[in-house]
DNA sequence: TGTACATCAGTGAACGCGCGTTCACTGATGTAC
DNA sequence: TGTACATCAGTGAACGCGCGTTCACTGATGTAC
């Protein structure tokens, strides 16, 4: 049974990758809203009805590609940091800063899917809860391990953290970096925040005019934010994105 | 001639103003992707026809749309700043974030119609190239006057500035605020940068179910960043938004 | 292995809908003398 | 002030289009005996 099931499955699986391919490609030309069936059927030469046998609607695409989206940010990020030494804590941050923005450069409109203005009418089911975390967790879970290996500094340390602030911090600490204090977590999501910032302002064209060497001024900007959390600058990678550059001292 | 033509023109600029308000509030269901020019004759019980006389088409109707809301985004910075004293540098950071952050709750369609995913298929045209930056340019005032008042810190340092990074803050500052140094500029662009992710990451619904007290939660947010660009802390205001709070030591 | 039946994939026509834009028109408002 | 004319605002019908979704259908693939 399972042998024969696959026989037909695995034809099955194939062409809903192939109408998730496509309608990947047609999010550039129409973005999430415009998002056609029709238009994804066209494309692949078929018939728009036998999509449904796929996905009972055009909003099961859409979260389709969403979790996806979601999914691959996460891979990529969890690459970027296994491809570097563990202890290497700085050029784990830096690699996963960098793999994100190139990813989203290289997929803009996925980016925008999960990241961007939400489509209007469009309700996330609760699939898309889990996997949207992915990415976040891979950041916070370097400075978790930093300041679990006595490795994260001081940063920038503002005022008192108001209560409700401290509430909000101890929950999220708790579920991304536990065991990392309220300050330093707050200084974590300000700079996650900061990252997801620099990726949409550059990705949305609001640099357009301003910023040219996009490359170098996103490393910069991922080392004033690395010092600002207090990550210790001992990476190799931090400068140029060339390993192996000499490590620098702050 | 001017008299009369104003009593005509008069009904012209008022419909202009209607039209561009029940757009407005169509950009809550429908999205500025979806912006139909039948569905806001219609609301406001006129042939859809009628709409040419005012908007050559449904891209000139979005173009107007964008720039008043810049405008708007950036006359509200302007008032929050100008509300508070000159030489309260850190006030006015402050007092200027918030209007922004509270602008963009108040209004989220039309903030996302500026800062949110580019609307496909869509060019701005010139017009939208200067409004653009008038919020901005309130937020690199105040870090210009603070320079030129000796009151701006170190703030972070972060490593060395690679050259062409240099150039870009050269020229970033050369526009947006002459005299203050390369390595200032760079932190007062990354701030903004993340003031910019603060409100998109809370607008476009990321923090939910992670952040409950939304206002202290950005203020200190805020305050991280004053502190990394180096506003000396002699505001009254970057508490709990209370004016007259205690003033606090850094 | 062979046959009878059930399941599934894909088709094409049809539904009802909303869209941007054009056009010839009517009536009201403004202008020139 | 009054009249003749030009300009403008708004109408409603029409254009051609694309959309999501349903449905009865055909033929192929899988299942059970």
């Amino acid at each position: 049974m399972s042998a024969s099931r696959t026989a037909r499955d695995r034809v099955r699986a194939e062409l809903t990758r192939e109408i998730k391919e496509a309608a990947r490609s047609r999010l550039a030309d129409d973005g999430a809203a415009g998002l056609s069936l029709r238009a994804v059927a066209r494309d692949l030469g078929m018939a728009s009805s036998a999509l449904y046998r796929y996905f009972p609607s055009r909003d099961d695409l859409l979260t389709a590609l969403i979790v996806d989206a979601y999914a691959a940010l996460g891979s990529t990020a969890e690459a970027a940091n296994d491809a570097c030494a563990r202890e290497d804590l700085r050029g784990r941050w830096f690699s996963t800063c960098r793999a994100l923005r190139l990813w989203a450069l290289a997929h803009p409109h996925e980016y925008a899917l999960v990241y961007g203005t939400p489509v209007p009418g469009y309700r996330a089911p609760r699939d898309t809860v889990e996997p949207a975390g992915r990415a976040m967790r891979v950041l916070t879970g370097i400075l978790a391990d930093a300041w679990a290996a006595g490795r994260l500094g001081p940063g920038v340390a503002g005022p008192p953290i108001p209560d409700p602030v401290r509430a909000d911090a101890a929950r999220v600490g708790e579920a991304l970096m536990p065991g990392v204090p309220e300050d330093a977590v707050m200084r974590g999501v300000v700079a996650l925040t900061q990252l997801f910032g620099a990726i949409s302002l550059e990705l949305f064209g609001q640099l357009e005019g301003a910023v040219d060497a996009r490359d170098a001024f996103f490393d910069h900007n991922t080392a004033l934010m690395a010092d600002f959390v207090g990550l210790a600058a001992t990476s190799t990678l931090d400068r140029h994105g060339q390993r192996g550059a000499r490590a620098r001292s702050a």
